[in-house]
DNA sequence: AATTCAAAATGACAAATGTCATCATTTATG
DNA sequence: CATAAATGATGACATTTGTCATTTTGAATT
């Protein structure tokens, strides 16, 4: 397997470049240390994975993503970073980015790296809880406004995710006569008439 | 490494275990073909790795992860399925699964195991795409994709306002029972069920 | 064990929804 | 003109939904 490496440090180059060919069958073809190299040694060496960092100098690791998808769309491109910024995960997603993972975890690195190869996409547990819409615990809207709590607030998550009664009470272990009365009450206390229109709220208030 | 496989599909199992234990270094040390027996062999064997099914009989691998999950938040679950269903990846997700991957890709289940057990988390790129909420910028609706017309536009943008079909019936100088064909018809279309995923579909590529 | 309280479940009901087959009306297209 | 083709309307039907009164369950407290 073929990676291309490129971060702006060249201690952390070097590291990974140890880390990654101590597995004997992966081999760093090409080392860079911004983006504009990352396009360049892309185009030049057709890496199976291209590990980048996102901040650094002259251009970043996303503005190089960006180039190398649009001349192939196939590239697989893994972000590496020190620090989580939900900014920048979502737009390195939203490129086509296979992953997204924390510098510090080097013993991630090399399994990862082989997960983007075989076609997956990977991403570390920190980033996922920051990918908004995806988890009902983290985010979301201050109850106080309305006196929702949390149950009610994972009802709505279910409603606006466009399941059924039938469906959320399968998830939530509830009968689905209960599911209905809850979200009754729901109606009731946001003053709203159906689902469909709660499933607006959701995205219009909190989401 | 310790695995803990877990599929209804009996070949599947032994299929699964002859490739991952082709590694040398990963052992599949329980085999089970239902939730029950999935939740039964976690809590028993405690492997590194649970890799399971989505649809079992008896108990469903999401409803089998959720307990795991409930007794040992660090439980490293990995969900094997033979296709894409939006409303699975959401409450895996949710769960707190550590990926969702694709059965066919038989390459790419020992890589993806590696990464999970590595800390990340991991999803194959139909996975991706499905996950509400990401690719914004993207599918921001094409006419095309989907037919869609003018007035199938309009009538998507009455629902998403929250409006029952008297009440759009109304606004558009039709009868209600034409309103619930039309509606009917763009639901097909877009091979959605109801009115309420009707809306979030408004508020995630359109709007 | 008895009591109490909240959460969950049940059953009944009207209304709304989604689907389908069918009919009527209008439009265009030969 | 004739005849398709499209559009709207209707009625029938099964399901789902939202509401409410009531019962069951379970856990906590005495």
């Amino acid at each position: 397997m073929k990676i291309v490496v490129v971060d702006d440090d060249k201690l952390v180059c070097a590291s990974l470049k140890t880390i990654i060919e101590s597995e004997g069958d992966i081999t760093v073809v090409g080392l860079g240390h911004n983006g504009r190299k990352g396009v360049e040694l892309y185009n030049q060496l057709k890496p199976d994975v291209l590990l980048m960092d996102i901040r650094m100098e002259i251009m970043t690791g996303l503005e190089a993503a960006e180039i190398i998808l649009i001349q192939n769309e196939a590239a697989k491109i893994l972000f590496l970073t020190t620090f989580v910024d939900d900014e920048y995960i979502i737009k390195a997603l939203n490129l086509g980015a296979k992953g997204y993972i924390i510098k510090q975890n080097f013993e991630s690195i090399v399994p990862s790296l082989r997960a983007v190869d075989a076609g997956q996409n990977v991403f570390g547990q920190d980033i996922i809880t920051k990918i908004p819409g995806l988890l009902n615990q983290e985010n979301k809207l201050d109850f106080s406004t309305y006196d929702l709590n949390e149950k009610d607030l994972e009802m709505i998550n279910w409603v606006a995710q466009g399941l059924n009664n039938r469906e959320i009470a399968g998830c939530v272990y509830l009968s689905e006569g209960t599911v209905r009365n809850r979200i009754s009450l729901i109606l009731e206390k946001l003053d709203l008439r159906d689902r469909t229109q709660l499933a607006i709220f959701y995205y219009k208030n909190i989401s």
